[in-house]
DNA sequence: ATGCAAAATTTCAATGCATGAAATTCGTTT
DNA sequence: AAACGAATTTCATGCATTGAAATTTTGCAT
């Protein structure tokens, strides 16, 4: 498994997305073409489609394992532990993983996020990407309380805690704001979700 | 602006968006090209662009409209009704108008939605629409509530509500369910976020 | 009615993403 | 080192999208 042939795939791999966050950030999104991409990693063009299924897909290569340790950690409550603490729970662990030390990957996170946010393919992407993810992890929520939370009831839960902080962490960002307040906006989204609406 | 002129260019928008549905559904998405959309509709493949921005976009027409209702919905809170208050008769709203008495319009309807389920790209252009639309939806409400509901807590209170139905409503349509279920979910889910996650 | 100017459409050409198939190179295995 | 299979490259093609120039259509003033 730990083969030459293993070793190299997953160097190429690598030398595509940063030839590709390398090249959108300096040129643009739709400004570089694939072909420059792809001779950036020193592979034809062709071989980009082997790893990625399309131009968009570079910069969500880790989607998920991101998803994976979103469904692990909603799939083992604690016991006792109600839904809603569970997805508080589950929101502040991701804020504080968020800021993790080191320097090299915030700084491409960085750069990854703002082409995220200016480019309208990649919202839509991205957008798409955490909506089916979301559907995985509602059904792993009420699989997770057997009897107490149905099908529906678990999908509206994680549609309204995520529907919330998604939209109040780019409500700040789109006002550029820094991430520190992008990170309060996300815990008071969470409360209104838990809590229930301001009255 | 009710020349002839006028008047031919919606008949020619509606030639193509009525071809594209019936091309779509007959032979599926991927597989119709714009060309036959345009020749359907009997005009160039050229000027279905400046009828459309892209293939995905002739099925979402009249979605300027809806936002456009729904942001005059929010910008005219009843005095003393609270923004719970306001966005639950919201949703209320918005399910009573979808079940729209004409035949014809509600089988477009329901095509146009089989279709959206169907193909990612279009999910993903459906996603995208919503979640601008939220953005605006947001910043109506808070300015319906001005010194009451600041721009985070309009937009978590947006976001949660139409996160919940979404994924509510996708959950059931998705188990193959009839659209008075997925109306159920749809209301079940705004409780739970106008009122808050289940305990 | 006629002709002019603006608007809309068509034609033409080019680019880039994406994909299938055949040919080739490279790593692994024996 | 020969054979096998995996990965890559090469080649060919289809389709969406866009710009620019040429042409047609429409609204309007004379």
């Amino acid at each position: 498994m730990v083969g030459l042939r293993e070793r190299k795939k997953q160097r190429t791999r690598r030398a595509l997305i940063e030839a590709a966050l390398r090249l959108f950030s300096e040129k643009g999104y739709e400004e570089t073409t694939l072909a420059e991409i792809a001779a950036a990693a020193e592979v034809s063009t062709r071989t980009f489609f082997s790893y990625f299924a399309g131009k968009e897909d570079v910069l969500f290569y880790d989607s998920e394992q991101q998803i994976e340790r979103a469904l692990a950690y909603l799939a083992a409550p604690a016991p006792g532990q109600t839904p809603a603490d569970l997805l508080r729970d589950f929101i502040e662990d991701t804020l504080s993983t968020s800021d993790d030390g080191r320097e090299s990957w915030s700084e491409q996170s960085t750069l990854r996020l703002e082409l995220i946010m200016r480019e309208p393919p990649l919202q839509a992407r991205a957008l798409h990407l955490l909506f089916d993810s979301q559907l995985r992890l509602a059904a792993a929520l009420s699989a997770a309380f057997p009897g107490r939370l149905d099908r529906v009831e678990a999908a509206a839960a994680v549609g309204s805690l995520i529907g919330a902080v998604k939209l109040a962490v780019m409500t700040t960002l789109i006002d550029g704001l820094p991430v520190e307040q992008a990170r309060d906006a996300a815990r008071r989204a969470a409360d209104v979700a838990v809590h229930g609406l301001p009255r």
